[in-house]
DNA sequence: CATCAATATTGACAAGTATCGATATAGCCG
DNA sequence: CGGCTATATCGATACTTGTCAATATTGATG
């Protein structure tokens, strides 16, 4: 409501989540798998990978090289993009920390003993 | 353009995007790692974590189950959520496949010679 | 310089969505 | 039952985003 006067913004400049969100799009994954694939492609390899646009292929070039994904080169008359191993690097990254603490599935659990690591849910997870 | 008569849609019912989808938010990626750390939370748990409301909070767990990203279960007045060890493993693979042909950097290529796995970038990577 | 091909930029628009407040459900407990 | 707490659902709203068409830019070539 009144946020802060402006909205209900959900915008971030957490790299991960940029990362996450320029990966989250099915024509942006289908051109990291190509360019997965493939290794290097120029822009006007993408084509028959999504059906969409000349203009919004290179839209997504770009959300992809501001996040981080990728790089470009230019070769002449066409640029030649490919994935930053560093991205990928981060992908791994994330994923391997969300493993870390989530070997403990809640249903394996005793009758009510839920993660007391810190402390108890909120008013005590006995409720009696 | 004329895509199907409807619009510019994007929605995806690839488990992929929506698994992604579901992660590249700043509230639900916090609340995937505090998943992560504590195994399991109840959904009041979730209060200090971000800062939204209640509703909005609830929001977002669904949208983490309905992605597949975490189970329910009932305890009484509450309900504790944890990671699903399929999802995180689907989110692996994902970082693994791309990994796996993303080792070709393009600028550490010769002077033209691009991906020619399956073949040339579109009318030959040579103008002439 | 004129032309052509590959890319990028701009402006517009429709659909998606994060958030809120208010309200409804559901399970305990006295 | 009545009240309390935890969750879910609903309706509204503003912001974000994916897409397109049109146009501009850039590099190579003649």
């Amino acid at each position: 409501m009144f946020v802060d006067t402006i909205s209900a913004m959900k915008r971030s400049t957490d790299p991960d989540i940029l990362l996450l969100q320029a990966a989250a799009d099915p024509t942006r994954l289908a051109m990291l798998r190509q360019l997965s694939a493939q290794g290097a492609v120029c822009g006007c390899g993408f084509d028959e990978c999504c059906s969409v646009g000349q203009s919004t292929i290179s839209h997504h070039l770009r959300c992809l090289r501001t996040a981080g994904w990728v790089t470009s080169e230019r070769r002449g008359t066409w640029i030649y993009y490919s994935i930053r191993p560093e991205a990928l690097a981060r992908f791994h990254e994330l994923a391997d920390q969300l493993h870390a603490g989530a070997a403990r599935p809640a249903s394996a659990l005793g009758p009510l003993i839920i993660a007391t690591d810190t402390a108890a849910p909120r008013p005590l997870p006995l409720p009696r």
